[in-house]
DNA sequence: GCCGTTTTCGGCCCGACTGTTTTCAGTCG
């Protein structure tokens, strides 16, 4: 699968084609098309010999060839003249802060310089000095951002900034001139992993606020401070920005730094047409300049003439689109789940019993619940044995004689072999009420391994689910590849679900392959493979996930009583 | 380089901040 592989190159041409100082709206469509063949899951090969290329938005007759001459011969010709003209090398100058296309250009250009390496020295030695535009600052901005980015400030997952998020907005919202508070940008759009945190705020007292803000206890190092906007490093070293705006301005403002930025020029592109202009301070006559609206979020789409689109759509992927024709999905929510079917006991590697496993799902309001343990052979889990298991059988209907409101179903997470053959034989997986058949080792098998080893497991008519897909960590392992598109196809055919892991390190199966599930008519299940209690609560990271994936209740059969959801799952 | 219920050619978001500047270019989000 070659998407992300011409995705890069796309990029890398902007990035050159900037530091040529080419068209600037050629470069931006570089950049949108390198956008949307980051969102598509399926294979570009398939689109390309279907003849769908230019159906993608963004592609069209020059960039369609560009897609097909890399599925062919493995490279761009258009793009190796650039990388002849412009020493590739470059690009890694303008990963530094404060050094864009046209000072990397100036420094190759005046002093030979091609990587930050050479750049530090020249800058220590005050070489740069002299150039046209740079004097002492520049040259010190410049180490600042060498240093900075040597740093190498990582990602946050979602559930780790959602998680410092709501701390420090559950302190600030006590401050008082504190009125309303959201965290925006990519934590609002419930991205996968967040770079820095945003935070807004609408006070009359900006000062106030701010001089709070920067004295929180959560708070290591000041990096900025202003009326308007402050950024701070947390105790744990991660990127924290506040804004504060008035009253008045909060929706604008909120639209604005929930991004993303491509979102953002669709939106504004739309409004000059209709005679508006839209910034981060309102909505304005075109005209007369007059404000028309800014406070609430909703007016800005409500001006337009379209619905409301959710923030975890603003990806320019296809939500503007789907709006002007009224199309937008009903997006799950946290709500219509009705169980966690992904939970581990003391059978294996869990804290707790089956009843207070079964306690703790009714204290969240689900209706039914499953225990799936480890199978026998992953011993590091605390695998359970045969015998064993029939025990926790017993267990399990002796809680379901006792608790009354919630229904626990006894299921496994069974390993899957390399061979696609299951830790369990066919008349033990029979006695229990739900199987999830998982990949735990052997991950260093090829994508076409991977894809048989699947299907394999999903046409057995015992397997229910198939748990975290691809096995990734995030910022910790790359997931094994797996073709997607066949094992929707499988999933379709033998009515398999596909879990949505919730679990913070996975959030695995992705967004992009909810969205291709959707399209495709396979079916979808939520779950926190929650080890301890307070894990249930995971279940709102695999909801954004699924959100972000454009997938609605429908869609997802832990939204089903249990009756509905037993037989269809008994359906296989 | 893309795109089209005003267009197949002429458009293509908006503003802040910084450092270097006597009015603005570059960078960033």
């Amino acid at each position: 699968m070659k998407n992300l592989e011409i995705a890069r190159i796309f990029n890398n041409i902007a990035d050159l084609l900037e530091i040529r100082g080419d068209n600037p709206f050629k470069i931006r469509a570089y950049r949108r098309a390198a956008l949307n063949l980051e969102g598509i899951a399926e294979d570009l090969a398939t689109i390309s010999a279907r003849g769908d290329l230019k159906e993608i938005p963004g592609i069209g007759k020059d960039l369609s060839l560009k897609i097909e001459e890399y599925l062919h011969t493995g490279y761009i010709s258009y793009y190796e003249e650039l990388k002849k003209e412009i020493p590739e090398s470059l690009l890694g100058l303008i990963a530094i802060q404060g050094v864009g296309p046209k000072k990397a250009k100036l420094f190759h250009d005046a002093l030979g310089i091609t990587s930050i390496d050479e750049l530090q020295e020249m800058a220590q030695s005050h070489q740069l000095h002299g150039l046209p535009g740079i004097k002492e600052k520049t040259e010190e901005n410049i180490l600042r951002g060498i240093a900075f980015y040597r740093q190498g400030i990582e990602r946050m997952t979602l559930g780790y900034a959602m998680a410092i998020s709501k701390r420090l907005t559950d302190q600030l919202r006590g401050i008082p001139g504190v009125e309303q508070i959201d965290s925006a940008g990519s934590l609002r759009r419930r991205m996968e992993t967040i770079g820095d945190i945003d935070i807004l705020v609408s006070s009359s007292l900006p000062h106030e606020v701010m001089d709070a803000f920067v004295h929180l206890p959560d708070v290591r190092q000041v990096l900025g401070k202003g009326t308007t906007k402050s950024s701070v490093l947390t105790q744990e070293g991660y990127h924290v920005d506040l804004r504060v705006v008035q009253q008045d301005q909060y929706g604008a403002a909120l639209a604005y730094f929930t991004g993303s930025k491509a979102h953002n020029i669709r939106i504004r592109e739309m409004a000059v047409k209709k005679g508006f202009k839209i910034s981060e301070y309102g909505i304005f006559d075109e005209k007369s300049g007059d404000r028309i609206a800014g406070e609430k979020e909703e007016d800005i789409y409500r001006l337009l003439g379209i619905h409301f689109i959710p923030p975890e759509l603003r990806e320019d992927r296809g939500e503007i689109e789907a709006a002007l024709k009224g199309n937008l999905p009903n997006l799950i929510q946290r709500e219509d789940i009705k169980a966690d079917l992904h939970i581990h006991s003391r059978y294996s590697d869990g804290a707790h019993s089956i009843r207070e496993i079964a306690e703790g799902a009714m204290k969240m309001g689900y209706k039914y619940v499953a225990i799936t343990d480890h199978s026998q052979s992953l011993g590091v889990a605390g695998g359970v044995s045969i015998d064993t298991l029939i025990a926790k059988i017993e267990e399990t209907e002796k809680v379901n004689r006792e608790l009354l409101g919630i229904r626990v179903l006894c299921g496994t997470e069974v390993d899957v072999r390399p061979d696609g053959t299951l830790d369990y034989p066919e008349d033990v997986l029979s006695k229990l009420d739900i199987v999830i058949a998982s990949i735990h080792s052997v991950f260093k098998r090829s994508r076409e391994e991977q894809t048989e080893r699947i299907i394999h497991a999903m046409r057995n008519p015992h397997v229910h689910i198939i748990g975290h897909l691809t096995g990734r960590l995030l910022k910790e392992r790359e997931g094994y590849e797996v073709n997607l598109d066949e094992i929707l196809k499988v999933s379709v055919e033998t009515g398999t679900a596909l879990e949505v892991n919730a679990y913070p390190q996975r959030l695995d199966m992705n967004d992009i392959g909810c969205r291709r599930a959707k399209e495709l008519g396979a079916k979808v299940v939520i779950n926190t493979d929650a080890h301890v209690l307070h894990q249930f609560d995971y279940m709102d990271l695999g909801v954004a996930v699924a959100r972000r994936g454009w997938l609605e209740k429908r869609d997802v059969l832990n939204t089903l009583d249990v009756e509905s959801f037993l037989k269809v799952i008994r359906k296989k």
